[in-house]
DNA sequence: ATGGTGGGCAGCCCA
């Protein structure tokens, strides 16, 4: 099974080349997080013609998460289970043997704004809701914008950075409390490229100058990542014309 | 130099 995760940054906006990127690269599963689109808007007919299952949690404007995938996916949950958010950014299903958890963590914007209270916040729900899933599946996967650079060697300029929305200790820790339940951090399993990102902000020519994050990440339950023969991030969708500012991340499981 | 660029939807909010 292949799957790829991708913050699109608005599905429509997107789709002239995300289309021709699906048919030729073909994952198995694929995780979208800012769809930005209403579920009765989600340009569905196109994806489903390369023969993918569309399931999505989308609103107007702002978030929204979408699944596709080759096999039917089961088991459909939309939200942190017992959340009243009215934020879209999760949608779960079960793929195969996989419990498949679709993120598109909060950006905070700064350390001392009511969203970084609302991130931190949010990242304590999340890590509940998996600790329970780790408890009923054996093979859990959390893929999605974390919205956080998990080490310094994932941040162009640690020191530019320091304290800073997306590498800020409160950040590292509410992540590091998720992966101690149990989970792997599947790029960093396999031998990768020193400067290896995910995000290259629009301004300042930040693409250009390879001024970058890795925050797209997939966390695999451990039995899992045993399962897990390869992942890396696919830089070349970023030099787009009209790209989105993320690029997608891959990883490719020995499993059904 | 506290900017800049892009998406969405109406003069800003959010990233």
């Amino acid at each position: 099974m292949r799957l790829a995760t991708w913050n699109v940054n608005s599905i429509k906006q997107r789709m002239p080349r995300f289309l021709p990127w699906l048919d030729e690269r073909s994952p198995d599963v694929v995780c979208l997080q800012e769809t930005k689109c209403l579920d009765e808007q989600f340009p569905r007919e196109p994806i489903e013609e390369l023969g993918y299952n569309i399931e999505c949690f989308g609103q107007k404007t702002y978030n929204g998460v979408a699944i596709l995938s080759r096999a039917e996916p089961r088991d459909i949950a939309m939200g942190i289970p017992g959340d009243n958010d009215p934020q879209r950014r999760v949608i779960a299903a079960t793929i195969g043997a996989v419990r498949l958890v679709n993120v598109y963590v909060p950006n905070g914007q700064a350390v001392d704004s009511e969203k970084y209270t609302y991130k931190l916040a949010w990242l304590e729900r999340l890590r509940a809701y998996l600790a329970a899933l780790l408890e009923e599946h054996e093979h859990v996967l959390v893929v999605g914008d974390f919205n956080i650079a998990p080490e310094d060697r994932d941040v162009h300029d640690p020191a530019a950075w320091e304290g800073s929305v997306h590498v800020s200790a409160p950040e590292r820790d509410a992540l590091a409390r998720i992966a101690t339940l149990g989970f792997s951090d599947l790029f960093r399993q396999f031998d990768q490229p020193a400067k290896s990102w995910s995000w290259w902000d629009y301004r300042m020519n930040a693409f250009r100058r390879d001024h970058g994050l890795r925050i797209d990440l997939m966390l695999a339950s451990k039995a899992l990542a045993r399962r897990c023969t390869a992942c890396h991030i696919d830089r070349s969708p970023r030099s787009w014309e009209r790209p989105s500012d993320h690029a997608p991340v891959t990883a490719v499981f020995d499993i059904g």
